[in-house]
DNA sequence: TGCAATTAGTCGGACCTCGCCACTAATTGG
DNA sequence: CCAATTAGTGGCGAGGTCCGACTAATTGCA
């Protein structure tokens, strides 16, 4: 599948370490939609210029992998990712370094940042919109969202996908977002009023025009022992 | 964390091939409980004799992931796993290669086989009473459990840890042994009679003594538009 | 032969949740 | 002072869930 490496280059293997990278897809919610962290291409060959890459190192053994991922969003986020997660394995399609193996990871960043540290000139990208990617990190764009998606239910992600202190108008855009289709303002506020997730502070927000809005924390209150029957979402 | 490693063994490494196993927890459910296969373990030197492992192999970049742990599973398990499904990479804990990364599998079987193929005397642990395991390894049967819990309610798991004809009650077992807890038999019936995954045959079974129970296929059989509300299950 | 035990399968009521409409509340901009 | 806009709540009806109680069909045994 993948042909004749070069030797050298930003992929160059050492012999008895894992031909592999870790890659991070970083997300960020914005009223516009999710949208997704890419820094340049560091392609040596072919395909230079204007093309865009998800952040990735090459695999190094004596590392945890996800102190590696997060050294890797850390470097092209500016700052550490609020919630990083791994995806899984990919080895199909081609990779920007041309290796045989990649892990993918989740991070999400806390609220869009334009300024980006180092010298890398990372650009968000609306995640509808991607530019032309290698297709292996097509594929793991892909399952970060699905794994997203997945975990919004089970996991605090869409906190960590908005500032400490947010409305709950926030919240809920945060799922619809995330979810792809729009909520029942008064059935989403029941059911996390059920879950006692939230603390309301006592400030509000007036946001342009309209009544202010409420601010609140993520503050997990109590154990939930509820038992849920059974159900039968199989696809 | 891996100590020097010796030049020879079943992980011998091949400069410029990853130094990865791929690693496949294999489970079915039986009436006590699930249980898990493992296979005596290839240790050349330390902690000879009686020793148990998961089914694993070398990393080969030539032969995709998948096919890998199929080929895995299937050499351990006599016949091809009804189900095949990625865990995600472990790098933490020795694993029986002294590899610095596994990708973990989960595997499913329709029946309990007694006899395997070729050679390897695999046996059958219940899942709860194992014995000693690499640490990295114990690590990926946790994550595959995990795995099939979440992944029961929105693929037909279940379904695969059952011969292809069964009975309702075989089923809520199952669904039982894997949650972990027993389950209302009216409602399990009502909730999977609305979402239509099975098809009843004309065929009853009797079971000992008691009422002969009707015999039933998975057929999955209309698209479930349904549009739910959110849920906060978070941890 | 009949009765207890055992397993399969269903019915119906109490209760809860969800989707939704309609309403109130508080602010901005004319 | 009023329209527009956003925040937030109440309540109702439909449907789903929990659960006990019931019927159904078979085996084992007295």
């Amino acid at each position: 599948m993948t042909p004749a490496r070069p030797a050298s280059g930003p992929s160059r293997r050492v012999p008895g370490q894992p031909d592999a990278t870790a890659d991070v897809a970083i997300l960020a919610a914005e009223p516009e939609g999710l949208s997704l962290l890419l820094v340049p291409a560091r392609t040596t060959a072919s395909a230079r210029g204007g093309r865009w890459e998800l952040p990735w190192t090459p695999l190094r053994p004596k590392a945890p992998l996800v102190a590696q991922a997060r050294r890797t969003a850390a470097e092209a986020l500016g700052v550490a990712p609020a919630w990083l997660e791994q995806v899984g394995a990919f080895d199909k399609g081609r990779h920007p370094s041309d290796s045989a193996l990649s892990i993918a990871f989740l991070g999400l960043a806390p609220e869009r940042r334009e300024g980006t540290a180092a010298g890398r000139q990372a650009r968000w990208f609306p995640a509808e919109a991607l530019p032309p990617l290698a297709p292996r990190q097509r594929e793991m764009v892909g399952g970060a969202l699905a794994l997203l998606r997945e975990r919004l239910d089970v996991t605090p992600v869409a906190f960590h996908l908005l500032p400490e202190v947010f409305t709950l108008s926030q919240l809920q855009e945060v799922y619809e977002l995330v979810l792809g289709h729009s909520l029942h303002k008064a059935s989403f506020r029941r059911a996390l009023q059920a879950a006692s997730l939230v603390r309301p502070l006592a400030q509000w927000r007036t946001e342009g025009r309209g009544r202010p809005a409420q601010l609140y924390r993520y503050a997990p209150r109590k154990r939930r022992g509820i038992r849920r029957g059974v159900r039968f979402d199989i696809t």
